[in-house]
DNA sequence: CATGAATGAGCGTTCATTCAT
DNA sequence: GATGAATGAACGCTCATTCAT
């Protein structure tokens, strides 16, 4: 039995295929073939191959931006830690690697990846105040270690992956904590 | 003015053009008529269009491994920071947006991604050791500042050229550092 | 506020896209949408696109075979003058360019076409005969002014438009009555 | 065997088939099939479809315009007749179709046919002005007759065709020389 | 009767690749 | 080696038409 209604069915088709060989590498003629729908359909909801990679975005990777942090005061190690187990992209591996892959290509993935990696910073900026209730002194250093664990992540997200090489973000937080103390 | 042979014309399209609008956007044909080459010529000189991509990969973005590293004791953030600028990817700002670009897409171009980022953290370690002769206790907080660093300075590379948002690579080596003392 | 029932709105909708932008490049979901009908209504009022066209024709171009003829004898000319500012087509502009435009693609419309061509040599040598009450002595010439001057009238109405030189009928009516003299 | 090079017999089925079924009607593989060249040379020759057309109107309707036009003083009926027997359009009845038909559809067939009717106008005009040398008091009825001419030669071209009345060209010579007398 | 999702054949166009010259 | 015409499979997209509800 067929899952979902048709439109879903596209989207999580595309959703698979966009991540596994790339959007350009996948046909809509395939899409449409994992959908089990007709091709014709696709272009009934979406008019241009394109805004199957658009509605992807802008429905499946939500960025939570009124989350609580579970901030715990004089630990900010552990702190950050939690916050890598919470990223906030809402969104399965398969549509990470879209959001990377297709960013310098198409506009509006690009604009979704700036937001993802804005609320990063922001949020690790946040946390790591709230831990550090007597760090305020140095405000462009709390800057950089947000940013710098921002971009563990995020390099972990996709990087690592790409080269095999592996980061312990538990580590990482712990070392940038470390330097704020 | 023609400048250099066939060959070098043929890959100087490509590289610009790969970088501008990537790989698979690219028609041959445009790479024939920017290199002002007839279009068989470029099948002439590499049978299939990926070739051309690989040769620019092999040729063109070398990673060196056995430069010096300007390391001064007792200063490691400073010589985090001469690393930075020192990348050890001989790459013009197009070919690294190829490497980054279609790497996921093509294993020869992931391949030499793995062995950049590979060598980046190996220098970074071995910079960071040179830097703090009385470090060696913790060999593990070692291996993760590097790789920390090695994710900035390709993050940089990468992201924040698509995100628009800037880190300072003397800021994060000064941050690590300061967690390694 | 939306005027008239589905199939009329259907038909308005069509006569100014056909006139417009042609049958062929009129999608029926257009008309649908200009029309506020939903698509499959169409085609529970016409099986088929084609019968949208052939509606209209058979509808909206009426040509009116017994209007009387306001002759005067012995002023051949204003009696032609009056004849081509009373078309015997009851049609609207848009009309017009559907007929012409679609007559050499689709019978039906072509069949209405040579209708109004008979229709109008035969009232224009009637309204000679009327007009030249002495001149009953050469048909044959009455009958060549008559084609020619519907030949005016239809230039007028189709070629005239489209390469943007102008005839004025008194003068032709004038030309053409004075050759019967 | 085969006639005449690859652009050519594209050009020469497009003529063809343009003519019979209609620019729209026509696909660009039953060009290829019809022309016995794989689908893709059309568009090596032709980026688009439409270039086929325009090449076609810009190649294949050359309207003469130093040619000598057979004048003899005192005849202008002989003369008209004469000029509508060398219309000054280098085009075949099919090219003359695809003028017509294409004209109020694609804006370069339109210039084209626009460039034509006014040198019918003109020519028609030149050869009664040299069959009628004491003509010359009235310029404006010269005008009509030869713009009136000049329609019935378009007419005859298509519309007649398209509704089956036939004009006799001799004799609408005959009509409006006498009417210049 | 009314609806719009569903259908699929067919279109114009692209482009890597081949190959005769 | 150098050339560009030739090739054809594959793609994104359109659209008249159907049909279950």
């Amino acid at each position: 039995m067929v899952i979902g209604d048709a439109r879903t069915r596209i989207l999580d088709a595309a959703e698979e295929l966009f991540a596994g060989g790339g959007y350009d590498a996948t046909p809509t003629a395939v899409i449409a073939r994992l959908a089990m729908v007709p091709k014709g359909l696709i272009f009934h909801y979406f008019p241009r191959k394109i805004d199957v990679l658009v509605a992807l975005v802008d429905e499946r990777t939500l960025v939570e931006e009124g989350r609580d942090i579970d901030a715990v005061p004089g630990d900010p190690a552990g702190t950050l830690s939690r916050l890598a187990r919470g990223l906030p992209l809402r969104a399965s591996p398969a549509m990470r690697r879209i959001l990377f892959r297709e960013a310098d290509t198409h506009g509006s993935v690009k604009e979704r990846l700036g937001r993802l990696n804005g609320e990063l910073i922001r949020r690790a900026r946040f946390a790591l105040e709230l831990a550090l209730p007597g760090a305020r002194g140095d405000l462009a250093r709390l800057e950089v270690a947000a940013a710098t664990f921002a971009a563990v992540l995020l390099y972990q997200e996709n990087l690592c992956q790409l080269t095999g090489h592996q980061i312990d973000p538990d580590a990482v937080a712990e070392l940038i904590a470390h330097s704020l103390l």
